[in-house]
DNA sequence: ACAATTTTTGACAAGGTTGTCAATTCTTGA
DNA sequence: TCAAGAATTGACAACCTTGTCAAAAATTGT
């Protein structure tokens, strides 16, 4: 009953009134809209300290249309990749006054664009997200932006894209410089023969740190063996099955380069299994950074994504486009730094 | 502009002109309350379905001071515990109608009352959620609890829980018998040494798992020799400490119980460089079955916690209490099944 | 100093739902 | 058949904010 001790917390009318002003002359102060004297800013700033107003996020989204919600979209797996993403932009929505919430869908590769429209409104239409953050391997499937896009919701995508795809928000690191940093960290330690392990086939990850490691390994003066390039799935297993192959070769590597971390792991693993000594007999690359390359033994030589940067920025993106004047189209691409991570995985090769 | 075409979506109006009723009658039928004739109740129910209706949350949320969200409390960490919950909370969520926003709060241990009280106001004042989920170590913290409940906020705990504080809603696995299970299984392959890798003693599961061990090997007529018994925090680093220490002992247990797999994958690590067999000369066992447990060689046996389930059970506790007409503070108790899942971790002890 | 223009301010409606309460219809008993 | 009571239905307000538009105040030009 006493003064301060309301369960209700304070509304605009309440700060209006304190402020000696109207409800609408709030709203614009708080809103940072133009037209108001400063001197009427000030006290409706303090008006709004003193009695901790909170605006209610209902009424916004109910009068104004929009939600204040982020969606992260991505595919069942719990993968680390997602996992680091998704905590930096948790952390970015909380500073930023949004809320983030997760959203799964089943695989949508090879769907109709109908399709995915339905699995979209029918994830979305109970409260719209003002954006949406599109993770691999979403996030180069243009049939999803596109459908998005005639949602009118503001899409950002985390990863490697296609050149071809009208561009919008994106935030990536540069995999193919990286791939490169891979190759040359091995020719520089003296190996020549060096087998990779690709990713999916529909990530586009895949195809960019593939070509990253023909061309570097052309510019070392080698020829890429396709003896040596085996395909994968970015899983443990497929990582296993590949260094199978190469430890039963006549003429095996003596350096392998796995597009992640998990299948660099596999073909640790199928290492340790055979007796074949990591790094001296074989070295091997991963790929992310991800917990398991400091949980296995030999610590992992990879190439550390800033994962949660990733998200962050990806966040930061998105809200500043909502908030910019610039139209829906404007492309907007930012890379962020990779490190490659020597650890214990990588050595010379055997005489 | 055809009819159909229109880009905003029916409203409760639309669907009451169509059924011939009042807009109220609408809101009565859809949302299952009394009073309603069954012959009108249909003609609601066709309306809104020709329409497609779907009803707006944010006027919902405003009018009827209910969010529809459901917030998942954990810290920062993201291990694999925390996301197999999460991602079954997430898909229970997305059939109930309801929107799952994660929550990430630095480390709480020790705080005060007020401290806890005013971080989770900075968390949620801006979106009052409907309930929270929380995760370990804050599902055990009593006070997280009490600035909850004070704040209307309704609460379901994953994982087990002191019995000493009031209960409310609570989603667990029975880890006492699940640890009883491991030592069986280790005793009945005739191991007699068994090591122990404590947990984290923030965590109410640690002490469980650890006082489950011990009436187990009491039961089996073994004694606990507190030199095999070592602290962990539930981390790889802590489980290779232990490993260490236990190869390096003049009589070392022919068996070790890992508090959970992370550490469980640190025994083998430390086994692993110092070229002790797992598991002929030493048998390992964990708790979780994360994602490591198949990731290393050998397999690790250990105890299957069905995360996904319990993530997805606490939702359906949690919305199942906003519905019923029992009090806050009925306690539900819901206990999920584990299982002893054996791999190549353990075997018989050396001779 | 006054009209014309620009800037600042506020009254009011609207957004879609649910709670309250009064009006209507139906049922029951005499 | 009619009164009394119960069940059903609907009109209207309320939730809290933002957009519209008109009114008021300040500024400019002559």
């Amino acid at each position: 009953m006493a003064r301060g001790t309301g369960t209700s917390s304070a509304k605009m009318k309440d700060v209006a009134e304190r402020a000696g002003v109207s409800i609408k002359t709030v709203s614009r102060v708080l809103n940072n809209e133009p037209h108001v004297q400063e001197k009427l800013r000030q006290k409706v700033r303090e008006a709004a300290e003193a009695l901790d107003y909170v605006p209610s996020q209902s009424a916004r989204s109910l009068r104004g249309n929009r939600s204040y919600d982020i969606n992260l979209v991505c595919h069942v797996a719990g993968s680390n990749y997602v996992n680091s993403i998704q905590f930096g932009a948790v952390f970015a929505c909380q500073e930023l006054g949004y809320q983030l919430s997760i959203s799964l869908l089943e695989n949508l590769g090879g769907k109709s664009i109908a399709e995915i429209r339905s699995a979209f409104e029918g994830l979305m239409r109970r409260r719209k997200p003002d954006g949406v953050v599109l993770l691999a391997p979403y996030a180069n499937d243009e049939k999803i932006g596109f459908v998005l896009n005639e949602m009118g919701i503001q899409v950002v995508r985390v990863g490697p894209v296609d050149g071809t795809q009208n561009q919008g928000l994106l935030v990536e690191i540069d995999d193919y410089q990286a791939s490169i940093d891979v190759v040359r960290h091995l020719t520089n330690l003296g190996h020549k023969r060096i087998g990779f392990v690709r990713g999916s086939q529909d990530q586009r990850s895949a195809h960019v740190r593939y070509s990253g490691f023909c061309v570097a390994m052309e510019a070392a003066g080698l020829v890429v063996d396709q003896e040596l390039v085996r395909p994968g799935a970015f899983d443990f297993a497929a990582g296993y099955d590949a260094g199978v192959h190469f430890l039963g070769l006549k003429q095996p590597p003596t350096a392998v380069f796995a597009s992640n971390d998990d299948m660099a792991a596999g073909v640790v693993a199928a290492c340790t299994e055979r007796g074949v000594k990591v790094p001296d007999d074989l070295s091997i690359v991963g790929f992310d950074d991800a917990e398991i390359a400091t949980r296995m033994r030999p610590f992992l030589t990879t190439i550390r994504q800033p994962l949660h940067d990733l998200g962050a920025r990806a966040i930061h993106e998105l809200i500043g486009s909502f908030n910019s004047s610039t139209s829906k189209n404007s492309a907007h691409r930012v890379v962020l730094d990779h490190e490659l991570i020597i650890r214990d995985t990588t050595g010379s090769p055997p005489k």
